[in-house]
DNA sequence: ATGTTTGTATTAACGGGATAGTACAGTAGG
DNA sequence: CCTACTGTACTATCCCGTTAATACAAACAT
């Protein structure tokens, strides 16, 4: 899990994001136990406080919850993890109108630019 | 010129790629001169060394060019500025693709997202 | 000559994200 | 009881982009 990350952005929110994306694929289902936070940075070749401010973050959103010398869990409602999804989805895409409408193009042009897109 | 800086993001590239937007965009002529580091710092509410640093990359991709005492200017050759700024169109369009990809969502899936945008 | 404006260079410091290392606290299992 | 694993907390450090404050050098106008 979380194979996918981007060295050269920050970390921690990418953590936070993955961890939304299993949720709300159905990867990780409700009261599921995660890997500990050790075992993730491990796993990530990352620092155990990074994974541990990214947890903490979920937690606060109440997308996960933790059990002292038990674990990290996935929370029962999952909904809150889908509407993040979305909205990060939403600001990416944003994001890149954005970006696009700073060079010139304006929403029309980079539909179109987006359109005729061919893998990387 | 230069009023969409997104504070938050890297300034240096971002003032590299409005002049690249300027030049391929017909609003810098060749061999006219820009602003001077120090006035277009002023401007942009931002440090002269950040501006010089542009500039710098800049002339070293062949895009601006220096006189000593008399400012910054177009290069005769607008070739180069166009070239970058479709590359840094095409990364940026490449990157959406990249992370909408790492939401879970495939190329079309990001495609019918990216239609279906309406403004912000 | 003098003063002003230009580009250019250098050094120090700030800030955020990440890392490193250590320590403490609670729970489960042998 | 004891050990091992868990979450949790704290401090120090590093890296990098940016800021800050100078100082120097070259051309031009008066």
């Amino acid at each position: 899990m979380l194979n996918t990350l981007d060295k050269g952005r920050p970390i921690c929110p990418q953590i936070y994001e993955q961890i939304c994306v299993g949720i709300a694929g159905g990867e990780f289902s409700p009261n599921q136990r995660l890997l500990s936070v050790r075992e993730l940075a491990v796993e990530l070749g990352v620092n155990p406080n990074t994974v541990q401010r990214a947890f903490d973050l979920l937690e606060a959103d109440g997308i996960l919850y933790s059990v002292r010398s038990s674990g990290w869990f996935v929370s029962e409602d999952t909904r809150k993890a889908k509407e993040v999804l979305d909205r990060i989805i939403g600001g990416i895409t944003e994001d890149y109108f954005n970006k696009m409408s700073a060079l010139g193009i304006d929403t029309e042009g980079a539909k179109a630019y987006a359109k005729e897109w061919n893998n990387g």
